[in-house]
DNA sequence: CGGTGTGAAGCCTTTCACAGCA
DNA sequence: TGCTGTGAAAGGCTTCACACCG
């Protein structure tokens, strides 16, 4: 039933949701875990076990309802209550993340932001405006925010994460191309964008087929 | 030794690059597995494993040399030669990836920049300049593109796969919040930053320990 | 009948443990 | 002696195949 959802599920829920929502907007109202495979471009049988990991929410010989699995995956992502984001270093990079329309459709709110330049504090910023990095610390706590952007140059990559692990943080997501390490309770993912391109040159100069994911399974860098 | 390396090793390989080039310029000249475990996070085992796939490269007793490893996965990784690029929709995301210095340090040129916007065509972007969609099959062709970023809205995201591989473009990044689909020659990966803030909202939520990494394995949206 | 839910098989990945070489 | 390279073990993920239910 629930007491843990493999990894490998857990990143493709996020996935599942999309095309749900998209379903249900041209008023699908069900969906046979076939049709959401073709939606989705995951495997019949891998949307039917992803699916049974949340509980049994389908109907044998009809499929899933559209609205009431939109409501169970949002429930398990915990997407049904509002979370305060904050974004450190705004470069085009965290331009880009503070305007981007995916996060408060899905309860992500950017209630901070912060930059070490001078010249960009005080600019407005989606609803916030630009803070100076001294102000982390005391901003996210009275914010609330529990997950953090990193954004910055790599050198300063890890004194911002430790900043943020202080304000009382649960979840960080490292943009910036270095290792950074945060106590175990803290959730730590990473995106890099110049990885993702050696990997696609190493499938595209081999001739090979299969250049994977970029949400797949893995461990990630944790402890201090 | 080499006649296919296994996925999860291949994304590795780009975190031990950047591991040795950082220790190469502090003129360290050898890395044990244990250090390099150290520098990127990886288990000390898996390291050895990974590099092992590359051929003979250690010295018992001594470990790696930091400049011959460099080359070696350099090579492999098809990073010995410049790759051009293709960026399709210049919005803050496109201006981020158009202006990101990871790119040009492993070989990868912005060579052309496309957009729908009347009012940005002829803005310069990096070095080159923002032309209109309509000319990306020519341009493409003409500069020999063979890596495709989307970062466009994902209405137009599939279409404008079409036109790369029309193009002759091999691997494709895409950025876009949709599923894509590619003829099976083409090497294709994607960045879901919605999709990643959500996967860490699971974590954060369920006070679990381990979101994973975005690189791991997993197999891409293929076929048409 | 059609389609879910799931044991079982197969594959891939990680980790262990140690033989063997510099 | 120290550290690599690698069989073998362990664990996780995907896919298959089908019992079973609406």
């Amino acid at each position: 039933m629930n007491p843990r959802i493999p990894e490998a599920t857990v990143s493709r829920l996020p996935v599942y949701l999309r095309a749900l929502l998209e379903a249900a907007e041209t008023h699908v109202l069900t969906l046979s875990s076939e049709a959401l495979a073709e939606r989705t471009g995951v495997n019949a049988a891998q949307v039917r076990k992803d699916l049974s990991h949340l509980g049994s929410y389908g109907t044998r010989g009809v499929g899933y309802d559209v609205e009431y699995l939109v409501s169970q995956i949002s429930r398990h992502l915990g997407l049904d209550r509002d979370r305060r984001v904050a974004i450190v270093g705004v470069g085009n990079l965290g331009q880009a993340l503070a305007h981007y329309h995916g996060f408060p459709a899905r309860g992500f709110r950017i209630s901070a932001a912060f930059d070490a330049d001078p010249e960009k504090i005080g600019q407005p910023i989606g609803d916030t405006v630009i803070r100076p990095v001294e102000e982390l610390v005391s901003v996210v706590r009275r914010e609330n925010v529990v997950i953090g952007l990193i954004t910055t140059p790599p050198a300063v990559a890890q004194e911002v994460a430790d900043r943020l692990v202080l304000a009382g943080v649960t979840s960080i997501l490292n943009f910036a191309p270095t290792l950074i390490r945060v106590p175990v309770h803290v959730a730590l993912r990473k995106v890099d964008l110049a990885i993702e391109l050696q990997i696609l040159s190493y499938y595209e100069q081999s001739s090979a087929v299969d250049p994977g994911t970029h949400d797949g399974g893995g461990l990630a860098a944790m402890g201090s």
